[in-house]
DNA sequence: TTGTAGGCGTTATCAC
DNA sequence: GTGATAACGCCTACAA
């Protein structure tokens, strides 16, 4: 009820602005202020505040008229002046190689979904080919209160020194370091099963495609097929570095198998490397998986489709973001705690590219 | 020179700040302020604004000794302050349905670096699967300087509330709509050649996988095609509505080819489809291009290593994504100019699946 | 229950 | 050249 003195009515507050013409640099035109609104509800600013954020005691009454005026001005505080006033920027980051690939896109999808919930925005930010990296990340991070860093983006030093200025940081497919939480899932294990189903295929010269120096996920499933082997009386031979694209492992997969004695299982660390296997083994006139079994890692949908099926490990990628979304929110909420270590599990998933399963279905 | 005067001096601002225990709600700790540089280079804060933004003048001497304790104390401006001050968040929204497939994970990419370069950072929504995408693309928008909005995230209305608001926008494989830049790039010209391509080798059962209803581009496509069969007399089939992906493309592709008359070519309304569509015709043992020609369109990774390889339609998505981040930083530093629609040109990429070429190169 | 007033950290406009 | 000082828009003790 009762609002009627919109015109005149000089509150002590409304006197405050001017409001002139933006100067040259070209300003968003910050539209209905608090004040503005404080004014036509007959109020002060602070109690149109307390309305807004349910914060302190209102008397019905004003409620309604405060809202009244929000709803007829249709007044959206100003994210700026409540970042500044609360000192936090309600977003996040985050830091990947690129986006090729459904790997990290299926990460950031997972951790926009997660952030959203929690309120947050995500800030993004991609380092292949740049080599500025350092400078990049710095900046992201003067621009969120907290930000995960996906795999080999940058050294470790920059990691360090990013939680030496306290910015909240969590670590994604990555070995933890001192300051950041870290959320990762297991491989080495699922490798080694993987590995034993292979020899249990009757297959012993398995060759490892994928560069363990450049990811610590392909560490880790290196030195979980090599260490099967390994328990076996095999030497595993040396991995055979190569990249993480369907090129890469066609290119891989056609150096091992113009050998004179070719591998009988070409583990890969990625799909997208055993799909370009397949392809190799294909034009090599090899079968598979009767002269080659192949493998992959990840269970992307390729995977599935691909002749014939890919056997592969999946990961949970989407709830890898998810998690590392929570896990930063709790950091920046929490102040201090113990650095926490997250590993999700993986499945192995058996399709037909691996050998033979009678009793299997497709 | 002459920094001593570290430890008393109590300069008129000095006394400014209290810094207490923040409060319940987590702040993150703004280091250094202007306040302190100040006082540490014996100068007013308006000088040290100065001389870091390079605006008005300041002896070569003063520079030094602010420069000197800006080095020293490691200063960083606040985001926040310096976003309040100039009402700007020197950031940039994008909006995509998800980002599964090369597509949007390439324009994404594209933009991301663009926006980089002009001193934007970026902000992410997807929107894909979420029923409440006008609320979110509204909170975007109040977070951002600017958006970009690809394909049919949300309704033609959102769009016109964005522009209403006064926030700059730009459409990317959109139909343009009034208040908007947008980007686009040519579709209906090259499926028309794609099509004659096709009826030069003698096809004219001509099928079109995908659903021109759900994408503008692909409306686009299949009036090109359409009106390329048309222009030779020939009635063109109603297009087969199907989603983007493999899977899709591999049930209509499977649907097509257990006609009693199948087409003899599959155009594709993009690679994935494509992709899909091949296995279909491997399954049901046709041989693609001699039983059946099938083309895809956006030239992914995949489509060069598919047997057999894929003829398809190059687009610039990279160019698409930068061009957009420019558009809007037009937009954003010039107040008003008449709306723009740039309309990128895209190439016809001829392989092996859409007939026999001789003289061509693999 | 409500209002006052002092931050939050910069930028930018004036005087001097 | 330099320094006060008023914005910028909101939040929140602290008073009343």
């Amino acid at each position: 009820m009762a609002v009627k003195a919109l015109t005149s009515a000089a509150s002590p507050a409304g006197a405050r602005r001017s409001r002139g013409g933006a100067g040259v640099t070209a300003q968003a035109p910050q539209g209905v202020t608090i004040y503005e609104v404080a004014e036509r509800a007959q109020v002060s600013i602070a109690t149109v505040s307390r309305v807004m954020r349910g914060s302190g005691p209102v008397s019905s009454e004003t409620r309604e008229r405060v809202l009244a005026a929000i709803d007829e001005l249709a007044f959206t505080p100003s994210r700026l002046g409540r970042a500044l006033a609360e000192r936090r920027h309600a977003a996040n980051g985050i830091v990947f190689p690129d986006l090729s690939g459904p790997y990290y896109a299926e990460v950031v999808l997972g951790y926009e979904e997660a952030a959203g919930e929690l309120g947050r925005s995500v800030l993004i930010l991609s380092t292949h080919g740049r080599r500025d990296a350092r400078e990049l990340v710095l900046d992201l991070a003067s621009r969120v209160d907290g930000l995960v860093i996906l795999g080999r983006t940058v050294p470790d030093g920059v990691v360090r020194e990013l939680a030496a200025t306290g910015r909240p940081t969590v670590l994604v497919a990555r070995p933890p370091v001192a300051g950041a939480d870290s959320v990762n899932t297991e491989s080495a294990a699922t490798a080694g099963r993987l590995a034993e189903h292979l020899l249990g295929h009757g297959r012993e010269r398995i060759a490892f495609l994928g560069d363990p120096r450049r990811s610590s996920d392909v560490a880790q499933r290196w030195a979980g097929v090599s260490g099967a082997l390994a328990a076996r009386g095999i030497r595993p031979a040396p991995p055979v570095r190569c990249g993480f694209d369907e090129d890469c492992g066609y290119e891989a997969g056609r150096h091992l198998l113009g050998r004179r004695r070719p591998p009988d299982a070409l583990v890969c660390a990625n799909d997208e490397i055993a799909l370009g296997a397949l392809l190799a083994a294909e034009e090599a006139g090899r079968r598979v998986p009767e002269d080659v079994a192949v493998t992959g890692w990840d269970d992307v949908m390729s995977a599935r489709h691909s002749r014939p099926a890919l056997t592969t490990v999946r990961q949970p990628m989407r709830e890898l973001g998810a998690r590392a979304a929570r896990a930063l929110d709790r950091r920046i909420n929490a102040a201090r705690a113990a650095p926490r270590h997250e590993v999700l599990p993986t499945d192995l998933v058996v399709r037909k590219s691996c050998g033979h399963h009678p009793k299997e279905e497709s």
